[in-house]
DNA sequence: AGCTGTGAAAGTTGATCTAC
DNA sequence: GTAGATCAACTTTCACAGCT
């Protein structure tokens, strides 16, 4: 098995698709410490390709180029403000995209270089919303079910099986549907949708941030801090804060 | 010294199961 | 029937370890 020629090669390949270099005589060429460097990158080039591998397990065991395989996945279910957001991807099984992984386990950089890649090699990704009115009505679990929905209808090309993030099916829809508990960190799809659901939220909050200034969710994405507390004990309730769970119950009788 | 990554704890919700 | 525990999801915060 040969190695790249060198660390700057290597690098690329790595930043490409993760493959192997073939041989190549400036492997010779190379300082001892780089070749110990190259080899220890190589090392970790194993590694990933052997976890995207096993990431793929479900989209192989399901899918085929006949059979398309969507992962759907929610983000937003535990913030006291703002939308519940999802997203359904489905992708090439045969285009790896380093570092896909759980968006928990991400940066907020990272996640937004791979939400890039993600858009740019899947064969089709759609987005889909519930909006703070929707969550106060439904409930956060209805809703973000109704976000799934959502996003898998809005895909472009229409999957033969659902990979669902959870234990809960999505209602009123005709396609086949498999939960996987922990999906995000089991599933390369449900990973990518997992990323594009956080990264669109994200952003919508920050947009948000500039009607209600006060409330700080370009920092917090509305989820429960000191800052935001302290925020709605000064400032009360705004329109996108989500009235039916019961902190905020108990804020707004405090308040009003 | 400062940055980055990781893991535990704590915060929000709903559904389900079990014991009384 | 009800209440509590557990488990599922979503995160942030904080402390610590390791690396540059």
């Amino acid at each position: 098995m040969g190695f790249p020629g060198s660390i700057k090669e290597l690098r690329r390949l790595l930043d490409q698709n993760g493959m192997p270099g073939m041989e190549d005589p400036l492997w010779e060429m190379l300082a001892d410490d780089h070749r110990i460097a190259v080899q220890e990158l190589y090392q970790k080039l194993l590694k990933e390709r052997q976890r995207l591998e096993e990431l793929l397990t479900w989209e192989k065991k399901w899918g085929s180029p006949a059979t398309l395989v969507a992962g759907v996945d929610e983000a937003g279910r535990g913030p006291l403000a703002g939308p519940v957001t999802a997203a359904a991807v489905i992708l090439d099984v045969s285009v790896p995209i380093p570092g896909l992984n759980d968006s928990k386990q991400l940066s907020p950089v990272k996640r937004r270089e791979l939400a890039g890649r993600i858009k740019e090699k899947a064969k089709a990704w759609a987005v889909g919303w519930a909006s703070v009115e929707e969550i106060d009505r439904l409930n956060i679990r209805r809703a973000s079910l109704l976000a799934m929905k959502r996003a898998v209808a809005a895909l472009p090309v229409q999957p033969s099986i659902l990979l669902i993030d959870g234990n809960a099916e999505i209602p009123d829809l005709d396609y086949r549907q498999q939960t996987v508990v922990g999906g995000d960190r089991a599933s390369a799809s449900i990973a990518a949708a997992s990323i594009l659901a956080k990264v669109t939220r994200d952003a919508y909050m920050e947009d948000l941030h500039w009607r209600y200034p006060c409330y700080g969710f370009d920092k917090h994405k509305g989820y429960p801090t000191r800052e935001h507390y302290a925020a709605i004990e000064k400032y009360g309730l705004s329109p996108v804060h989500r009235k039916s769970f019961r902190r905020e119950k108990r804020l707004e009788q405090q308040i009003f």
